[in-house]
DNA sequence: CTTATTCCCGTACCTAAGTACGGAGTCAAG
DNA sequence: CTTGACTCCGTACTTAGGTACGGGAATAAG
């Protein structure tokens, strides 16, 4: 694991990543990803866990995550007590698992109405459109939960 | 459904929706809410639905999804043609499955963490954090999907 | 009728997450 | 040993998503 050929500069990196240069450099100042030494000479050289620590923060920031709560997740694996990192995992957990719900909600209320629109080519009014006036928004039937969903 | 009754003003609105006011303007310039007729005087009135678009709103961001994005999901409900709007769907439907689908490898990467932790009090090195280390990133065995996580 | 809240509207400002820019240093190829 | 591409670093600009502010109108409470 320490035999990372850390052989990428930044620009081959970045590409590496599918980011901008400056997208690292930014990382780097927020403290998401290390400051690498410079082995030869004094540019600095990038290898394969840096880049998969970028698609990791890419993939999160897509579900929702900031950087802030990102860089906490990314803590955990640089070494903080077990006590500390366990319990930042589980209230992380809290979080995906309120929006795995979330969304759950919402892939079945986009799927109904897809499913019902098609149901009915050649009608007139459309029940997609008909659908979603009747119910207000995308909220789901499932009453049960006080989620605003 | 039209007999909604529009009683609240724009302060009273914003309570009920937990948002700021300027929030609600600021929804309203970017074509998020309607501008509801002043029916009563010169000050305009708002009613449930409207308090619900706006928490639909605020979901869907938690979400990941961008005003844009959310506004076309929307536009669902603002009757364009069927067709138009059942394909909108489908893309949000796919959109929708992708997160999910990301949020399910990280929750089960975080509680398998979390159990390896819990399992070994007393342990000198903590399993979460070598497990992480081990796997570079919160990157999950299913090497199948040549997805990012 | 007066005063106190709200509202309206426009403009300015703020934070997060980058992106762009410019000058100086470095390095590999010719 | 120069040229051209790339790096480094600092500072400035940009976009999204709001927040705040200030002056004037409107309505509600006393």
């Amino acid at each position: 694991m320490k035999n990372d050929l850390r052989m990428l500069t930044i620009g081959a990196f970045a590409e590496a990543a599918a980011v901008n240069v400056e997208t690292i450099r930014f990382y780097q100042r927020k403290g998401l990803l290390p400051m690498p030494d410079r082995l030869y000479g004094r540019i600095r050289r990038y290898g394969e866990k840096d880049v998969s620590r970028v698609r990791f923060v890419k993939s999160a920031q897509r579900l929702g995550f900031s950087l802030d709560e990102i860089a906490e997740l990314l803590r955990l694996e640089d070494g903080t007590q077990c006590e500390e990192a366990s319990s930042l995992a589980e209230n992380k957990l809290m979080d995906v698992r309120e929006k795995l719900a979330d969304l759950k909600h919402m892939e079945l209320a986009l799927s109904g109405l897809v499913r019902a629109c098609r149901a009915s080519k050649g009608d007139v009014s459309c029940p997609l459109i008909a659908s979603l006036q009747a119910g207000s928004d995308l909220r789901v039937a499932s009453a049960k939960s006080s989620n605003t969903f």
